[in-house]
This record gives structure tokens, C-alpha cells and sequence, in this order.
DNA sequence: CGGGAGTGTTAGAACTTATAACGAAGACGA
DNA sequence: TCGTCTTCGTTATAAGTTCTAACACTCCCG
């Protein structure tokens, strides 16, 4: 991506929007067969050239899946950048990283079939920081696994093969967790404090530099285990015969998560 | 499957071990290169036959697949019923289903390197039904998935494109829960009741005619949800550059949901 | 001791990713 | 305006994959 659409000799535009148009498809096949099912082959006969020209735009099947698990990394921080733009009080953690031009982020939760391509250069949080509600952030992490199972599986899933995210990637991690610690710190402390607590106070190297306390801390993980247990499931349809409401499941977990 | 080693005609013996050699090699396969990665061609080469051989045996990688999850489904269900066997109370629940011959389901938690052929004929429970401490099962399904995550997520990761569970491996499924269900019995209740627990009594196709109460309902699967969601990120190597220890978060959220 | 079921072989079709070599067409400097 | 030169898309090719088809061998069983 880099250069999204704006500048750049028309040479670069082309390239940009080709590439654009190589993920469009591919989340497409993505979105129907999952990850394992793409096809480079199929993508450039959907588009009307042949074969080995996607080559010239990305160097094989890898570099492409590490694109779109990296889009799909940033579409998640930007949908919970999102509501944490229009929610909460002011922010309490540090400032999100970079600021950059922020070229908007819409707050509706769609960013996917719009084009897959979130924000454009970076990191940046849009809008003023402000942290949002835990059950808030919640609800637009379901929201946005359920739009798209494979593209939550691309990012929470089974682990590809031989691939190992690019440190990129762990930097947006990094910024979703600190979302979420922000989002924790609004929570007022119960019950004891777990040993759990003592524990990951003393091995925060996620975190680094964020003033949440050790509830928090173990709040934001337990918080993102528990969901990730429901969604996971969910999406996988392991609760297709069982005849409960996932939703329902969902709303319990994080009603426990907020006042338990 | 079907006849493990024992009886029939010379031919079938033949047959039922070289099928049984390839599921070998298939996890071997696997649990180096993950589901996605498993070419029958390599196994056919590793075991000095050539390519087209194996659909003598398996009438395609599907069914191969098919009959590993089987497999996987049924190691942890043999897995969960010996700590259930060797701890607990007496059974509480139906007696689980079929009883069989019951090949023995040795009580250490190897029987993967040990030839991957758990149960022989079916679903039978080893030894006599007991109701295993929730704890118990948790840690054995923790050492369960972590042995080998592959396998783990071969039956809970992300499903495989357009595979669809023979109604066989529900059934395994069944059995698990109903062992949970068991376990989540001999808990003594606490707390008000969640509203979710109003819901799962209504919608209670899983668990068909087994006498757990409500709060024994939402117990089950919450255990399930929430310890899949600590396992299934630590496999997945989500946790690796946080700095906490997985397995004390693994146990913080035993412990929360043993007396939470 | 034959007939037939079962097993393994090679050949081949239809895919896949990926590389190499070639032609055409656009961009850019002189 | 005219080369040059980068970039693009093409075909051809190699090495994989799953899977079918046809043929041959072997061993079991009546």
C-alpha cells in the first residue's frame, strides 16, 4: 500500500490500485474458501490477466497473505479506534503512537466491503483519543469478527505454517492492547486481587510504558481471552448444533467481565 | 479404523495397519506443518510407495483429514474420561452411552506418540463412569492441546474450507460436554444466577436429557469458552512476546471459574 | 489349483506456485 | 521530438499438488 491513491507518479497510482484490486479479490476468495483456499491463479483470472502478472505486485503467496492479515490487523484497531473516538471519557493512557494524517476512519463499522484499505499510512488513531467503554469496545470486536469469520480467524486463527508476523503487525497488536488498557483503567477495581495480578505486573512487556494498575492489566487480558473463547467458537461454528444464542453467551461473558 | 489389530482375515490386517501407518505419518506431517500442509504424496514417498497407493486406502485427502479429526476428537474424549476414571465421585449423569470392550485408554496423557489409535470400536468410557474434578479436566486438556497444538487445533482452530463434521465426531463432542456437564455438577453453586442461565435452560439440545441444573449449564460452557480462549491464543503464539506465563493465566482463570 | 479380490505400478489430466525469457508500451531525459 | 529505459503482461517451463485410469502382480480363498 504505502501511497494509497492520492500521490505519486501515475505509474505508482496504477501499481497502488492493481494492488488494491489483487486484495479486493482475494478477500473475496478469502471470504468464501478461507485463507488456505486462495488462489493466485484464480485471482488473476477474475481480473482478466494471466497468471504470473500478479507477480510483478507481490512477490508470492506469502507476502500477499501477509498484506491482508495486516489489513486486517489495522481494520480491527481502526474499528476500536472508532468507537473509542465517539465514546468515553477523556484518554488516560498515553497518546496512541503516531498522530499522522488520519485520513478518517468512518465510524460505521463497514471498512471492509468499502475497500479493505483502512487507514493509509499508519498507526494513527483518528480523531482525539478518548477511551472508550469495555463494553463498547466489546461489541464492535464482535461486530467486526462476525462481518468476516476468515478475516478474524486470519488474525486470531490457527497460525499459518511457516509464517511469522512481521514486527509491523506486533506493533498493532501492541496498539490494540493499549486501547484496551485504557478502556480497563475506567473500570472501578472488585473483589480481591487475584495472584494472577502479581504475576503480570512483574512481566508487563506488553504494555510497556502504560500506566494501567495490575487489575487492569489482568482485566485487558482476561477480557480479550474470554471473547476470543466465544467469538472463536462461534465463528467456527462449534455452537451451530448446540442451540443456545452465541449473542447471549457473548452478553454473559462480558457482563461478568465488567462487574465480576 | 474399524478393526484395530486383532481379528480378521490376514488381508484386513494388512490393511487396517498400513492405513494406521499413514495417519502416522500424516501426524507427523501435521505437527510440523499444520493441516494446511499435509501432502499425501510426502506420505506416500516417506513410506517408499508411490503417490496413487494411498487412495487404495483413503479415498482422498478429505477423508484423511476426516478420520484425524475423528481421531483427535476421540484422544481427548479417551483423554478427559481417564482423569475422570482416577478421580471424583461416583457418576452422577447417564451412564455415558455405549460401553464396549474398552481397551484400556492408558492413564498418562501420552497415547499420541503411542500410535494415535485411542478407543478402538467407538465411544466407549474406560473403566468405571466417575465425575473427574473440573480442575482435573482442565489440566488435562491443557496438556492435551499443548502436546501437540496442532491437533489441538484441528479440532477447535479454524474450520477447513468447506469440510463439515461427520455426525460422529458431534457425538464425541457430545460426549465431552457431557463429561464437563458431570464435573460442573459436583461444583456447589454460588452466586445469583446469570440471566444467560435462564436462556441455556431453554435451549438445551446439547446436553439432551442430561439432569444438569441451569447453573451447571452455563458452568459447562463457560469452561469450555474460556479455557479454549486461553489455549487456543498460547498455541497459536499470541502470547509469546507479552512476558507473562500463559500457564498462570491458564490457572488464574481456573481458578475464577472454579469459585467465581 | 485356478479365479478373483486386492494392491501397487505407471501414465496422465487438471490444478497450483513460481521463474525465465520475451515483446510491447508507457515515462522521462536529452 | 527522439531515444532509452523501466515497467508491465505475455507465453513457456519447472516442480509441486490431488486424483483418475489402465495395467500388472500377488496373494487369499474356495
Amino acid at each position: 500500500m504505502a501511497e494509497a491513491d492520492g500521490a505519486g507518479t501515475p505509474r505508482e497510482r496504477y501499481r497502488a490500485q492493481v494492488r488494491a484490486e489483487i486484495k479486493q479479490h482475494a478477500w473475496e476468495q478469502i471470504g468464501t474458501a478461507g485463507a488456505s483456499g486462495l488462489s493466485l491463479n484464480a485471482i488473476a483470472k477474475q481480473m482478466g490477466l494471466s497468471g504470473p502478472a500478479l507477480y510483478r505486485y507481490f512477490s508470492g503467496r506469502d507476502e500477499l497473505i501477509t498484506e491482508l492479515v495486516r489489513d486486517a490487523y489495522r481494520s480491527l484497531a481502526d474499528t476500536l479506534h472508532a468507537v473509542a473516538a465517539e465514546s468515553g471519557s477523556a484518554s488516560p493512557g498515553a497518546e496512541p503512537s503516531g498522530s499522522g494524517k488520519a485520513a478518517g476512519a468512518e465510524p460505521s463499522v463497514s471498512g471492509k466491503a468499502a475497500g479493505v484499505e483502512p487507514s493509509a499510512t499508519g498507526k494513527a488513531a483518528p480523531g482525539t483519543s478518548r477511551t472508550a467503554d469495555l463494553a463498547e469496545l466489546a461489541h464492535a470486536l464482535r461486530g467486526w469478527a462476525l462481518e468476516d469469520p476468515n478475516r478474524y480467524f486470519l488474525v486470531y486463527g490457527t497460525p499459518v505454517p511457516g509464517y511469522h508476523a512481521p514486527a509491523d503487525t506486533t506493533l498493532i497488536a501492541d496498539e490494540i492492547m493499549r486501547m484496551l488498557l485504557d478502556a480497563c483503567m475506567a473500570l472501578p477495581p472488585r473483589r480481591e486481587p487475584a495472584p494472577f495480578a502479581a504475576h503480570i505486573v512483574e512481566h508487563r512487556q506488553w504494555a510497556e510504558g502504560h500506566p494501567a494498575p495490575p487489575a487492569a492489566l489482568h482485566k485487558a487480558v482476561t477480557f480479550w481471552t474470554r471473547l476470543h473463547g466465544v467469538l472463536s467458537l462461534e465463528a467456527a461454528g462449534h455452537f451451530s448444533g448446540m442451540g443456545f444464542d452465541p449473542a447471549r453467551l457473548f452478553e454473559a461473558e462480558l457482563d461478568d467481565l465488567l462487574d465480576g
